[in-house]
DNA sequence: TTGTAAGCGTTATCAG
DNA sequence: CTGATAACGCTTACAA
């Protein structure tokens, strides 16, 4: 299994390494002849360019690193669809990498796509130690998307945190709920302080009950999201409305909702993160805030593309709307308390 | 931003690049000083060993190619995970490619990976053609999994696609269901293939209505699941029950019972493919023929190394089997016809 | 145990 | 327009 090189094409065509390589990577100071016959030989032989070799020689790889808490997480799963369509549109190549909720494992993704030597990276980070911090000092492009360090200034892509969360707010309270539960992202996120944030500031602007036990803090996975309805749902004198802060405890907590007989729309109003397909199932189907994210996606490539070329771009965020389903009905029954 | 080199550590460390390659590779011949000295310079300067030039050298880039027809699909969603999480366990990188459900953009990659030297590549293939013969010619490692292509033998792990429809047909039938719609996934795939046969197979066996408008082709997408149900539900005899290939396609025709308002479980029995967690939570949750995707996705990784071991690993199926929930209740009321 | 030197496959430079 | 040659960063005989 004999790889093929340039050499062997040079050969066949009857010209030099130089003379093979200008053809095949199109410069222009090439004769009709040697092309026609480098082009026929390499066809022939089913050349591949090495671009181990290639990017040692120059210093680019063509290749970005993506890096993720979770690729099962739909909300991951379109980020990556997106960033690694846009990013084949300039050719380059993602190499993704799940670091699967776990700081260990994001730093050994690091360390692997700085020895690959990847052109530059898209991370949603995880804490801001350990190989990040290596990351940012080796002059490597970077752009943070979905999730944000305050303490580095690194350009990102993040969503609006605020609006769609004072609109489910206003939107419940002017439903008379006063008793909205929250299941919180974990705070070592940006994503999730900030929407905690925008939910108690909500409150506190409609009025509506701020009782501490009302918050339960989860960790953006589905069975926190369950674990987090049940405590909910336990209290004394529990929510009437549930606000979730991503799709997978949304998934976890209307779990627990079918298992109990509690019926959404009805017992209980629902609102989840993210505009899944399978929320529109659900019946009711969920109301939800929803964020454009193949815009995030985008965005970040294009910002990436921009850190490379030597900008600096602009942060962004992507705005969030609420998206009104069966989940929040219009009419209420009788509350208790 | 000038790269660090083993040159750079052997200077500070004062000792030559061999020996600093020597340390930094684990080699047993080395001094306990100069194992000291190096590590601590590397350790200092941040060294990052440069992978292109090491796999330049070596003929082994750790790192392996997966292609799938769509990340945002949750069972390939599932699958890459898997792999990726196996993969790493072998201390091998994952280099994702996303197919799109498009020929062309599976040729891109194939072209890349072979370009990048990945060391293997797991497979769900389209088509038969293309680069996808020269990736097997060229004697990379290749093992394909949930589809397989008759015309090639490659070891393959692959979805059983006769015992779970089989089952939910004679549990469809057991019910007192005749007429059994089929939403198909495409015919260009061997998934696609066999699920259909095994569904005609099976109505055959239990003596259920064979008509063949009661099936539809789709593409394993949730447009054409939408497509399908539409098609089937408008039959003048419609069908009393309907089984779909795959879970987008369930996702999509669930979606248009939803809009009609047909009560899955009570106007129509509903059997989707994978066993997501969205589908637990629509009321009544959906039963499901099911594969475990996480022993797919290893297995194929432990074929994968056992290839570029130089064994040839058997081929091996994954069972599937019936999950049995609301969606496919116990007593029918009234049919017509 | 250590150092020197060759070579992996490409591409860029520099003469011709 | 073409060819010889050096260089990219690393590993590994081969010598010392």
């Amino acid at each position: 299994m004999k790889q093929i090189t340039i050499k062997d094409v040079a050969e066949a065509a009857g010209v030099s390494k130089a003379t093979a390589s200008r053809v095949l990577s199109g410069h222009p100071a090439t004769s009709p002849e040697a092309r026609k016959a480098v082009e026929a030989a390499a066809g022939r032989l089913g050349f591949r360019p090495n671009a181990q070799a290639r990017s040692l020689r120059n210093t680019r790889t063509q290749t970005i690193g993506l890096l993720l808490p979770d690729v099962r997480n739909p909300f991951f799963g379109d980020l990556a669809h997106a960033v690694e369509q846009r990013a084949r549109s300039f050719g380059y190549m993602t190499l993704f990498g799940n670091a699967n909720e776990n700081v260990e494992q994001q730093d050994e993704y690091i360390d692997v796509m700085l020895s690959q030597r990847v052109d530059g990276v898209i991370a949603a980070p995880q804490g801001d130690g350990g190989n990040l911090s290596q990351l940012l000092r080796s002059g490597v492009p970077v752009v943070f998307v979905d999730r944000v360090l305050d303490s580095i200034k690194v350009p990102s892509v993040s969503p609006d945190n605020s609006t769609g969360i004072h609109d489910a707010v206003k939107h419940l309270t002017a439903r008379g709920h006063r008793r909205i539960g929250y299941i919180a992202g974990p705070q070592s996120t940006s994503t999730g302080r900030e929407r905690l944030r925008s939910y108690k500031e909500a409150l506190a602007a409609t009025g509506a009950d701020t009782d501490a036990d009302l918050i339960f803090l989860g960790d953006f996975q589905a069975a926190s999201g369950a674990e987090g309805a049940r405590t909910l749902l336990d209290l004394a004198n529990p929510p009437t409305a549930l606000l979730a802060a991503d799709s997978l405890m949304s998934i976890g907590a209307v779990g627990v909702c079918n298992e109990r007989g509690i019926a959404i729309g009805t017992d209980l109003a629902f609102v989840a993160h993210d505009d899944i397909d399978a929320f529109t199932l659900i019946n009711p189907p969920l109301t939800v805030i929803a964020h454009d994210i193949d815009a995030m996606g985008r965005l970040a490539v294009d910002m990436l593309m921009s850190v490379i070329g030597g900008g600096s771009p602009a942060s962004h965020t992507i705005p969030g709307r609420l998206i009104v389903r069966g989940s929040t009905p219009e009419f209420e029954k009788e509350r208790q308390s």
